[in-house]
DNA sequence: CTTAATTTGCGAATCATTCGCAGAATCATT
DNA sequence: AATGATTCTGCGAATGATTCGCAAATTAAG
């Protein structure tokens, strides 16, 4: 194992997150592509799915059936807002953190090391 | 459905986790219970577990190998800080989400409804 | 063009969780 | 305490998402 190839069913699977900038599933990621003729194997979904996520450059997310959901995201630390309605995502920042982390610290004598956080809601386009 | 029986099952389910105090999945408390002779089926552990959850009495989170996991929780709102040495976990208020919420407001537009947090790190007995 | 390494697709296997249902337990009423 | 209606339990079978195994197909190099 040295190299990892460019192939055409990653790409197409790439391309549909980039596409719908929203939490996909590896079914509903192959669904889409069947539906525009893009017959990509689920069993590579989900690879290709795995080898994002390890790469960072998809985050994942398990929805409320326990189904585990897939958004293009960037390395860079931060959080989402998910709207409740269309399903847009939108980066958050975490400076709110920090005072957080130090409570935890005096209070619990908690060491924090990493944190989870997750926004829903409604966006101002589906307002 | 009018009522709902208390019975031996459900009793030893949530004294299991009332004494564990930490995040325990249905199979791991089946195994508890079976260490102390007390043979109660994992379908029951299910379906207590979602009882418990449904009113409020526990509360789920999926771990990193995809399991759902439950500990005792009163039903004020409020999160959990985790720690991955002893898996202890400590109730955290939550004041800096108002910060967080309008600051979504006025550069989002977005209308925060519902929130998740999670703090990982070490506890204070464990350092 | 050849070849070695990687990837794909397919179906089978896994694994947690849910269901269906017959028998057992619980509760309210005599 | 006995009855009957309602709710639970345990069991094994079904489900559904995800993973595996492996032969055939692709890709990257030389
Ligand atoms: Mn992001
Ligand atoms: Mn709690
Ligand atoms: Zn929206
Ligand atoms: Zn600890």
């Amino acid at each position: 194992m040295r190299t990892q190839y460019s192939t055409r069913p990653r790409e197409q699977v790439s391309a549909i997150l980039k596409r719908e900038q929203r939490y996909l599933s590896a079914a509903e990621i192959h669904g889409l592509l069947r539906k525009s003729r893009q017959n990509v194997s689920l069993s590579t979904v989900y690879r290709t799915l795995d080898l994002l996520a390890g790469k960072g450059e998809a985050s994942a997310r398990v929805d409320a059936g326990g189904e585990t959901t897939y958004v293009v995201c960037d390395q860079t630390h931060h959080h989402h807002a998910v709207c409740r309605k269309c399903g847009k995502v939108q980066d958050v920042s975490c400076e709110a953190i920090e005072s957080v982390a130090s409570a935890l610290r005096t209070h619990h004598g908690f060491k924090l090391a990493d944190h989870e956080m997750q926004f829903f809601g409604t966006c101002g386009a589906c307002k």
